[in-house]
DNA sequence: CAGACAATATATATTTTTATATAATATTTT
DNA sequence: AAAATATTATATAAAAATATATATTGTCTG
């Protein structure tokens, strides 16, 4: 574990305002999903509607909210828009996550 | 990155509340500074409350919910009653919030 | 080009959850 | 019993979540 005790508190304070911001938006079970699969795969709306099977205008708010807050990037296809991660340290995160509550049991993949 | 994208939906979404719950408890600053301290050492009330400068009544509900969700663990000595972490994932999760968040700016602490 | 359709986004209202502050109470040691 | 420390209760305020309805944008067809 790294020394954080250093660090004097209105620094500290700081920086975990930046962190717990950028977990508010990570807990939440479908931004999550959303989230995982992006860091897979551009997708379009289309897509994730489909594989997470959450109904469409919720997920766009979703997606709204994590573009909003720079997470998520988009690109226009024609009347598809297609979504992929744009913060590097949600990437982070969700490699963390993983690893915690996924790759359990043996599961080597 | 890992591969998610064979998990089916129920088990993705079974590790996702998880990782959702977990992340709750997370997203909230004074929470963090708290789980931040004490991943350096144990502590009582009062020095938490003297480090962070929290008001007491405040600290202890925090401490509380963090408590009644296993992330941290007590022990008393005497009148004091010294905290923990009791959650290995929780201070996995803070190792990797402390890189992208504390460690930057050639701090090589 | 108008009109229809498909994909995505936004607005709004409602409910639920969470946070915050204060006050009151409990526990343990001396 | 008193002092120090910690916890719980309660009330209020603020923030998020959710569902539903509606709007926008682009494409294709006749």
């Amino acid at each position: 574990m790294p020394d954080t005790t250093g660090l004097d508190i209105e620094t500290m304070r700081a920086a975990a305002g930046e962190a717990t911001g950028l977990l508010r938006l990570l807990a939440h079970e479908d931004r999550m999903l959303l989230l995982c699969q992006l860091s897979q795969a551009e997708l379009c709306v289309g897509e994730l509607e489909e594989r997470l099977g959450i109904h469409q205008p919720s997920l766009s708010q979703q997606l709204g909210v994590l573009r909003r807050e720079g997470l998520v990037e988009t690109r226009r296809e024609g009347k598809h828009i297609y979504y992929r991660i744009g913060d590097p340290r949600a990437l982070q995160v969700l490699e963390t996550l993983y690893g915690l509550f996924c790759k359990q049991n043996g599961d080597t993949r």
